[in-house]
RNA sequence: GCCGAGGUGGCGAAAUUGGUAGACGCGCUGGUCUUAGGAACCAGUGGGGUAACCCGUGGAGGUUCAAGUCCUCUCCUCGGCACCA
């Protein structure tokens, strides 16, 4: 038995001692940047999900390191946000406190895990001389107009007592706590992301190295739709209510209007209404069902008094308030065709108004997914025409023009709570929403007695006088300071940028070392963040791109995530389940290199996987019997059989770490191991060793060091292997008759099909088998088939 | 409903991309050593059969000398989005 304790506590010291991960300022040569997603430091430790996503990115970049590349494996904390201001506010502590409690916390934990970060480029989010530069981003945003202050209602959690962005919300809920949303109209700070919509869609065809899922996940997200504004006029309100339709070719079969109860459009419609009291009593009452548990039930009410006339057959058609319209998609507005769209039909039958089938087809109404050659009827000069050819002419007659809309929407990105980067900005009764200057970052989060959140939609800043009462940094005057903060998405927006030059106190990065080391070479972390993180950072990186202050558009060029790790036994782990597996304890057990190699042997990478206390026995067993043989090596060449594998092994774990699939790089270890226990060549032994070393940095080195190599292991080079070495010698051909495989026959690499035959014919069992038989296929180095 | 990823031994999983299915590990069975073993080592381990053989990658068809892999249909599981017009 090795001890785990005593060889993982030296040498943890010894690497921090010799700096043997420092990363060196080089603007030249091939650089490697390998960054795993930054943790939000809790209060309970790095989780066995973190352990899962540090080891993987850590064997990445320790191999990279070993082939030569300068590698950038940096390591910092998203330390801003709710949580850490809730678990402060639970503890009754400040959170600069515990927060700098929690980050020495994970630091040691990293350390414990054999991860290696450069620590002299550690960053934390929340240190002022990191969040100088995120408001300085803020500044710039404002100043391209991408960040407004905005008075419409936005989510507001009752809970956390904050607003929220769309992407905070999980099913109409908040998703970190779960209650319902409500809509509160408060004071907020939004961002312009949907001005980078198309953008952020283009830019995902440029990443070939993202999975199609992930890219697929941000598409859904952004939710680009084509199709058509239509104008319908409603003359005794000298106002025209443009709608959205993707199916402009249905319109002859429209028989109502119907906007949303949120809309713009309700205002001017309501003054010649006769029904005003009816419809306000509707809209109050659909908001309300809207937030909380959405009614599945389609309901309405129309303005009475008024109509709309139909774009092309001046028909008059009801106008309606339907909440199955939606504000924020499209114009606010629709229009109705029953006989060819579910929730239409629906409303129709409600309100029985007529339904007219206008595409042919012999199903009952209504008819949605219409065949692709199906026509038009009941629809003028268009009848007849295929529908998808009417779309064009029908719109067009209409009055009607393309247009785009999208599912994303503009990034609310106030928060009213106290813990995140206040936002620079100082309101003047004169001079209106003024910037603080540049030379004034940063804005400092003040101390303050009492950080609750107030609940009243301003934050806990707005009740310190001092901090707030400042002066017009234009005019002189008297001014106030904006008392939002940033949500915590800010810090982590920008902070691949900031470990390239941590230190850099007059720009956000240099722009030489930023031109080296971006984009990043590989991103690894979990997929819940594809739809926030990523988004809004692939949006600061446009946006700081267009700025000029970095020289590429798309931040991560490689996108490899993280598979969930489950409870023993499938299912989430909790604290209430008591089923938490906790990474420090299976290290203070088995030591960290068992842990490591079994997180790594258990699934692909990506794949989600459940706990298995068991079998982490046979990583120990195998790092056990690797540690054993140092005692009983030989002088003995490499040669035949046993090089062969040694070459097949650097070659597969290579592509195993590079492919992310690293669970074949350590079956590939353990049969290399194998193959070595009868007899063990020092110099083959060495070359195991290496190949482990990025799985299992301590005992690879302390046996190392045990074989007195001079340095560290981990400045190695990596084995490279030999692909004509690892195919030399025999190989076995199967001998197939009749499409069944009979036996196999070991010939020397690449033998012809006649030297083949020639062997089956001296085994007595194949040669019988293929007697009398012809042929088929030979195929070189794989198999013979007979008929 | 739309989109994505998957279904392979008792379990986690491999399979050079159409060429010996189940590598590697866990577990299990037998053995060696030991005062002892929930340690170590050796051997075995998809199912059926004494055997030759037969069956076997969610299911049903198909293409092929050859299919886990390709095609058609179908059933489940997980994940994302969803009154999106």
């Amino acid at each position: 038995m090795y001890d785990h304790k005593d060889i993982e506590r030296r040498w943890s010291l010894q690497w921090e001692k010799d700096n043997t991960y420092r990363t060196e300022d080089q603007t030249d040569g091939s650089k490697c940047y390998v960054l795993a997603m930054f943790p939000y430091p809790s209060g309970s430790g790095l989780h066995i999900g973190h352990a899962r996503t540090y080891v993987g990115a850590d064997i990445y970049a320790r191999m990279k390191r070993m082939q030569g590349f300068h590698t950038l494996h940096p390591m910092g904390w998203d330390a801003f946000g709710l949580p850490a201001e809730g678990y402060a506010l639970k503890n009754k502590k400040h959170p600069k406190e515990t927060t700098e409690e929690n980050i020495a916390v994970f630091k040691e934990q990293c350390m414990r895990l054999g991860l290696s970060y450069d620590w002299d480029r550690e960053i934390a989010t929340t240190d002022p001389a990191y969040y100088k530069w995120t408001q300085w981003i803020f500044l710039r945003l404002f100043e391209k107009r991408l960040a407004y202050e905005s008075h419409e209602p936005v989510n507001w959690c009752p809970s956390c007592k904050t607003g929220l962005a769309n992407e905070d919300l999980e099913g109409g809920r908040c998703e970190r706590c779960g209650s319902a949303i409500e809509k509160k109209p408060i004071r907020q700070w939004m961002l312009k992301i949907t001005d980078y919509a198309d953008r952020l869609l283009d830019g995902l065809e440029t990443l070939d190295g993202w999975s199609e899922y992930a890219k697929e996940v941000q598409r859904n997200w952004i939710g680009r739709s084509e199709g058509y504004r239509i104008p319908f006029a409603v003359p005794s309100c000298d106002y025209t209510i443009s709608v959205f339709t993707t199916r402009p070719e249905t319109l002859f079969g429209c028989s109502f209007v119907a906007i949303s109860p949120e809309s713009d459009h309700l205002q001017a419609l309501l003054k010649d209404a006769e029904n005003k009291d009816a419809v306000a009593a509707y809209c109050k009452q659909s908001e309300v069902l809207k937030v909380h548990e959405r009614e599945k039930e389609i309901t309405g009410v129309r303005l009475e008094g008024i109509v709309a006339k139909h774009p092309i057959t001046n028909s008059e058609v009801p106008i309606f308030i339907a909440d199955y319209v939606l504000a924020g998609h499209g114009t606010g507005a629709i229009f109705g065709c029953p006989a060819h769209d579910d929730r239409d039909f629906a409303f129709a039958s409600l309100q029985k108004l007529p339904v007219v089938q206008v595409i042919e087809g012999d199903d009952d109404l209504p008819i949605v997914d219409v065949a692709d050659d199906a026509r038009l009827m009941h629809s003028g000069s268009y009848d007849g025409v295929l529908f998808e050819e009417a779309k064009d002419g029908i719109a067009a007659d209409a009055g009607g023009e393309r247009m785009v809309t999208y599912r994303l929407q503009d990034w609310v990105f106030a928060r009213q709570r106290y813990w995140g980067e206040p936002i620079p900005l100082i309101h003047c009764s004169v001079c209106g929403v003024v910037p603080v200057p540049d030379e004034d970052l940063p804005v400092l989060l003040p101390e303050v007695a009492s950080y609750e959140p107030s609940g009243t939609g301003e934050s806990p800043l707005a009740a310190i006088d001092s901090w707030v009462n400042t002066t017009c940094p234009v005019c002189g005057g008297p001014g106030k300071r904006e008392t939002n903060t940033m949500p915590q998405w800010a810090g982590s927006s920008w902070y691949h940028l900031r470990y390239i030059d941590p230190h850099n106190d007059h720009a956000l990065v240099d722009k030489e070392k930023e031109r080296y080391w971006m984009p990043v070479d590989r991103y690894i972390g979990g997929m819940e963040h594809a739809t926030r993180h990523l988004i809004y950072a692939r949006f600061w990186q446009k946006v700081l791109y267009d700025l000029g202050v970095v020289g590429t558009d798309e931040p991560y060029s490689v996108l490899r995530t993280v598979g969930i790790v489950q409870a023993e036994g499938g299912g989430k782990m909790s604290k209430r389940a008591g089923n938490v597996v906790d990474p420090v304890k299976i290290a203070d057990t088995v030591g960290s290199d068992a842990l490591r190699l079994y997180l790594m042997q258990m699934a692909p990478f990506n794949q989600t996987v459940a706990w298995d206390g068991n079998q982490i026995a046979g990583a120990r067993r195998f790092l056990e019997r690797v540690y054993a043989m140092k005692d009983r090596l030989s002088d003995d060449p490499v040669q035949g059989s046993l090089l062969k594998v040694q070459h097949q092994t650097a070659i597969a774990v290579t592509e195993s770490i590079e492919s992310g699939k690293y669970n074949t790089g350590v079956s590939a270890l353990m049969v290399f191991s194998n193959a070595l226990q009868k007899q063990i060549p020092q110099e083959a032994y060495c070359v195991l060793l290496r190949l482990l070393a990025p799985f299992a940095p301590f005992l690879t080195e302390e046996v190392w060091s045990f074989l007195g190599k001079k340095g560290s292991i981990h400045t190695e080079s990596f084995p490279v292997g030999d692909q004509d070495i690892a195919k030399q010698g025999e190989v076995e051909v199967a001998v197939q008759v009749q499409g069944k495989v009979r036996g196999v026959v070991s010939v020397p690499r690449d033998a012809s099909q006649e030297a083949v035959v020639a062997l089956i014919a001296k085994h007595d069992a194949l040669s019988e088998r293929v007697s009398g038989r012809t042929v088929r296929v030979f195929v070189p180095n794989k198999i013979i088939s007979y008929v």
